[in-house]
DNA sequence: GCGCGAACTTAGCACGATACAG
DNA sequence: CTGTATCGTGCTAAGTTCGCGC
């Protein structure tokens, strides 16, 4: 009875969807077509890493041998539980009871053992040595604050404003109807937006235009309202040259008046680039205000082209601390705001104009405040790793539930755990492009295939995803999932939700409910963790020279990438790239060749073969690494989803130099993983 | 339980800086 | 030394999650 679907609910879908233009849509992108897919499918054994051999082992796992001799001195876990009692939330209570059951084994052996460091409130080491200190100030030693309290003190400086808009010069016309137009300045700044943009594909769409012209002349005066009517008979080529030649200009500046720039943007850095927070500087992540301009979303944004107005002091509300030094604003402005609110992490915020939503000015992720998320999000997923395949065996049970949401969202977490799919928020129709994760999964977007490419029970999965990059692919699954998604599908229309009982609320209530802090991502993070975990196993070979190993974690990472669906497009240069680097090795080969030759007359030169062997080798590991590249991004995963102590540990066992894998800023922001992992991390 | 805003993480791309080849 | 390929960084859009008020 109960699995049969609510009437009506098809047709309020309907509804619902009813003019989106499906054309439109499955053109949009398709550029990931060709490479990627024939790659997905020959990896795609990655996309549900091997159950059996993620088991925890019950021995050796919390404790591992080497914890002990490590200053660890702030288990996440256990300073929950310190914390715990001094909350007054009820629900934080109950969680804190729930998990200390869980978990409480967790890190129990990491000592808090070194004796220097306690004390938060920056003591002897204040003065001496400032720099340096601050440069190794190892956060990850000292004790956290309890949960919602983000920082004690912070001060900084404000943000920086765009350039205020500069007019163009005389000479450069602009023309309406073939007949020269001066434009008020306000008209004309926003007139330059468009014609920076001209190049662009994207001035030529209904959309765009639509939108810029109907926000263009919500600039202009009265009279430049009633002669400018039509688009298309404005004429700004001139502006556009003479931006060309601008650019040119600066390309070709000499060295001085770059070395000149270079300075002032340093200056900038320094005077605003960095706050204090409870006693430490801290580097801003993104202390520019976004200046002015005409919006370009993603994909087929219906608000392409819009005007994306200048912030001015009077829209920015500033967060600091109450007995710091307030930022002025500048001279003859106020700001909308000034409060002291530490539950939260922003240093600056204001309202922007395209979506309405609030952005922020907040810190690097090299500072405390990111980098104890970002390692607490990693303990989580480990967390996860314990229960994980309790969690599977629950909702392979619940596949079978006589009740039609639970089965929805038995197989919703199927794919979210499988296919490492996104949660899917609800969006709100004509303010975004039209993307979908798990949960606002269409009925169009899979196609069912009792059998297909010689296997049984194949879902088709095409739709588009967040920053409307295209999910392609194939994958068998169960007879129970399949059965379940014709279910699903019977008397709906394409446009109508596959899960309509079923949403990212209800999803993520029912996994807290599972695990303490599990939600729809903490599967991508764990599958993605313990993927490169799994593969870095696999694919190293010990024997391998250094090159080889790397070309080897990039392949493991690869894999993780094509789990996350992590494409690029193709670089531009692709095809000529790789012809150079054939070209090279081509030439290697020649020299390799000679080199032997002499070799036979002449012995000592064995070195010197050795040494070109090993440069060819490195040439050709460096070619496949690339072509196997193509369209894959790593570094989303890299930065987002790979525990960096997997990593880490891996660079340690094979002595491999962290700098290979990661390159400064990634140091920068994974310091707390090179400096407490070992060779022996489990993830 | 729902809708909504706030806060914070995740994302690809353009472009400038840097390395490297000629 | 200069032009070009590659790499790193900045930018900011687009997600997820949480908590609040009804």
């Amino acid at each position: 009875e109960k699995t049969k679907h609510k009437d009506g609910s098809s047709e309020k879908h309907k509804d619902k969807h009813k003019d989106r233009d499906k054309e439109k849509r499955k053109e949009e992108k398709n550029k990931s077509s060709g490479d990627v897919k024939i790659k997905k499918e020959k990896e795609n054994g990655f996309s549900s890493p091997p159950r059996i051999k993620d088991e925890p082992d019950e021995d050796g796992y919390y404790a591992s041998p080497k914890e002990d001799s490590k200053p660890l001195k702030r288990p996440r876990e256990e300073d929950d539980e310190d914390y715990k009692p001094k909350k007054i939330k009820t629900e934080d209570i109950k969680k804190s009871k729930k998990r200390k059951q869980e978990e409480e084994e967790d890190n129990k052996s990491k000592k808090t053992k070194s004796k220097d460091k306690r004390a938060p409130e920056g003591d002897n080491k204040k003065k001496k040595q400032k720099k340096e200190e601050e440069q190794k100030w190892k956060w990850w030693e000292e004790e956290r604050y309890p949960e919602g309290i983000k920082w004690k003190f912070l001060e900084h400086k404000g943000p920086v404003f765009a350039p205020p808009y500069e007019p163009l010069p005389e000479n450069v016309k602009f023309y309406y109807d073939g007949k020269v137009m001066k434009l008020s300045p306000k008209a004309e700044e926003v007139a330059t937006f468009f014609a920076k943009m001209l190049d662009h594909e994207y001035t030529t769409k209904d959309i765009f235009r639509k939108n810029f012209f109907k926000d263009w002349r919500k600039e202009m005066t009265s009279e430049e309202k009633s002669t400018i009517t039509n688009l298309s008979k404005c004429d700004f080529t001139q502006m556009s040259q003479y931006f060309k030649a601008q650019s040119e200009a600066r390309k070709q500046m000499s060295k001085e008046e770059k070395q000149k720039i270079k300075e002032e943007n340093e200056r900038l850095l320094k005077e605003y680039g960095f706050c204090i927070m409870d006693n430490h500087k801290e580097r801003i992540a993104n202390f520019k205000i976004e200046p002015p301009g005409l919006f370009r979303g993603r994909g087929n944004h219906p608000k392409m082209g819009m005007l994306k107005r200048r912030i001015m002091p009077e829209d920015i509300i500033i967060n600091c601390s109450k007995d710091s030094k307030v930022p002025p604003p500048p001279p003859g402005h106020k700001w909308k705001e000034v409060r002291h609110d530490n539950k939260v992490t922003w240093l600056v915020s204001w309202t922007e104009n395209i979506q309405g939503s609030i952005k922020y000015i907040m810190l690097n992720p090299s500072s405390r405040i990111k980098g104890e998320k970002d390692w607490q999000k990693y303990e989580t997923a480990r967390r996860l790793k314990k229960c994980v395949d309790k969690i599977r065996n629950q909702y392979r049970e619940d596949w079978k539930s006589k009740e039609m949401k639970v089965r929805q969202r038995a197989v919703a977490l199927y794919f979210i755990d499988k296919l490492a799919l996104r949660a899917g928020n609800e969006k709100e129709e004509g303010e975004t492009a039209d993307t979908v994760g798990c949960c606002s999964l269409r009925v169009e977007h899979i196609n069912l295939h009792p059998e297909l490419d010689g296997q049984e029970y194949m879902v088709e999965f095409d739709f588009l995803g967040k920053d409307s990059i295209r999910y392609y692919n194939k994958v068998p699954v169960e007879k129970r999932v399949f059965k379940n998604l014709q279910l699903f599908m019977e008397n709906k229309q394409p446009e109508d939700d596959l899960f309509d009982r079923l949403n990212t609320s209800i999803l993520n209530k029912h996994l807290q409910d599972l695990m303490e802090g599990l939600t729809a991502k903490v599967f991508r993070t764990y599958n993605a963790s313990i993927t490169l975990q799994q593969q870095l196993k696999e694919l190293t070979t010990p024997d391998d020279n250094i090159p080889a190993k790397i070309l080897s974690y990039n392949r493991a990472n690869r894999a993780v990438a094509i789990l996350c669906n992590h494409q690029r497009a193709p670089p531009k240069t692709f095809e000529k790239s790789m012809m150079n680097l054939q070209t090279k090795i081509d030439a290697k080969k020649d020299q390799l060749a000679d080199a032997r030759r002499e070799l036979k007359i002449w012995l000592p030169k064995k070195k010197a073969v050795q040494r070109i062997e090993e440069q060819l080798m490195k040439l050709e590991v460096q070619a496949t690494d690339r072509e196997e590249n193509k369209q894959i991004a790593l570094g989303t995963s890299k930065l987002n989803y790979l525990d960096p102590r997997i990593s880490v540990a891996w660079c340690k066992k094979w002595g491999i130099p962290v700098e290979k894998i990661y390159n400064k800023t990634q140091r920068e922001k994974f310091a707390w993983a090179i400096d407490m992992a070992e060779d022996d991390y489990e993830f």
